[in-house]
DNA sequence: CGATGTTTGTACTGCGAGTACAGACTTTCT
DNA sequence: AGAAAGTCTGTACTCGCAGTACAAACATCG
């Protein structure tokens, strides 16, 4: 795959409502074609496919994810702090492109068929989340569980879900902010279900 | 789409190791025909093809779940345990037939593009656990939260992410008990991350 | 036994992904 | 400048595979 210009690369995300909408596998070439206005014959010069242009895209905005979710990461406070930032990080990060969100989401066999986007899942989620788990452990602002594995993937359990629920409501009624709704889901996974 | 005979039924299973591992996209009908011992123009008989099939053998899934789900929902003790039971319930239906859960949550996107399915998926996961939130918060077993919603959502989420993981991990390692596994995600969904 | 439905093999059609390629245009090198 | 290498795109093509057509065998049932 030759490097995709940054122009290309914008206009290509014009296709995605479509994608996200009928999927990848009801999307025809000429259709992404037409939509983005990037001639057919110049996706191929770039990508080998469908699926290598729809990676492409997936990959960019996991890179996006993981790089604020870094900085988030660096911020002060307690690893609980951090941890809410780089969450409501995420969230805000799938929200802004609810085309792309949904489709990552909607498509998590694709992701988790290939290498490489399982690396940048994970870099994006995952690991972030599950060092500040064992950071929160170690200052004391989080409990000590016995599985930190399974505490990043309640997490990202129920962020893309919400995500999904927000993506598949009709675009006519009106969506939670993005931080109202990371702010009730922090509320859930921090203090449990339990009275 | 006619009655499917149960025979028929039974002898597509055999197709969905395939299927989840090469995505339904990159499975040729032929294959499908071949693995399953169904001839392809009998597949076309009773479905009108590759996408009919696979909702068939994913709504008759979310089906058992939800029947599952209801009986372990009648069960005596409160909220709180029933709702561990219905979660148990879920992920081990999941994991003993691991190929179709494999496929059920790598394709959410197909499943949300299919008002059928979408029932039958809250038939399965949101309602049980939705009704129980609430039940909960009526008897004390449980926490009131804000959105009862999100709470169905998170251990929808965490459950099938605990999935995905154990069905992605190579079939060679050894993979967790489904009760072990449901133990640690109730203790986490429960008790939250907070100390 | 006729009528209606099931089952399956074989042969076919047609859509759309991907390829081939030539020519226009741009950038880089000497 | 002018050659060389790389970018971009239109047009025309191939070909794999989903889905169709259909006929013949077989079952079921009234």
């Amino acid at each position: 795959m030759r490097k995709v210009p940054a122009q290309i690369a914008s206009q290509l995300q014009q296709a995605l409502p479509l994608i996200a909408e009928q999927g990848l596998e009801q999307t025809k070439i000429d259709e992404i074609a037409d939509t983005s206005g990037v001639p057919k014959a110049t996706l191929y010069y770039y990508f080998s496919g469908k699926e290598e242009i729809l990676a492409y895209l997936i990959e960019d905005m996991l890179t996006a994810i993981s790089d604020q979710a870094a900085i988030a990461m660096g911020t002060d406070g307690t690893a609980k702090d951090r941890l809410e930032a780089v969450v409501m990080t995420q969230i805000r990060l799938l929200v802004e492109n609810r085309a792309l969100g949904a489709t990552l989401i909607g498509d998590l066999g694709r992701i988790s068929r290939s290498p490489g986007l399982i690396q940048s899942l994970q870099a994006a989620f995952y690991t972030p989340v599950e060092n500040l788990l064992v950071e929160g452990a170690g200052d004391g602002s989080l409990r000590i569980i016995h599985n930190p594995l399974l505490g990043s993937m309640t997490i990202f359990g129920s962020v893309i879900m919400s995500i999904l629920v927000t993506v598949i409501t009709p675009a006519d009624e009106e969506i939670e902010f993005p931080d109202d709704l990371a702010g009730d889901l922090l509320d859930v996974v921090m203090k449990g279900l339990l009275p």
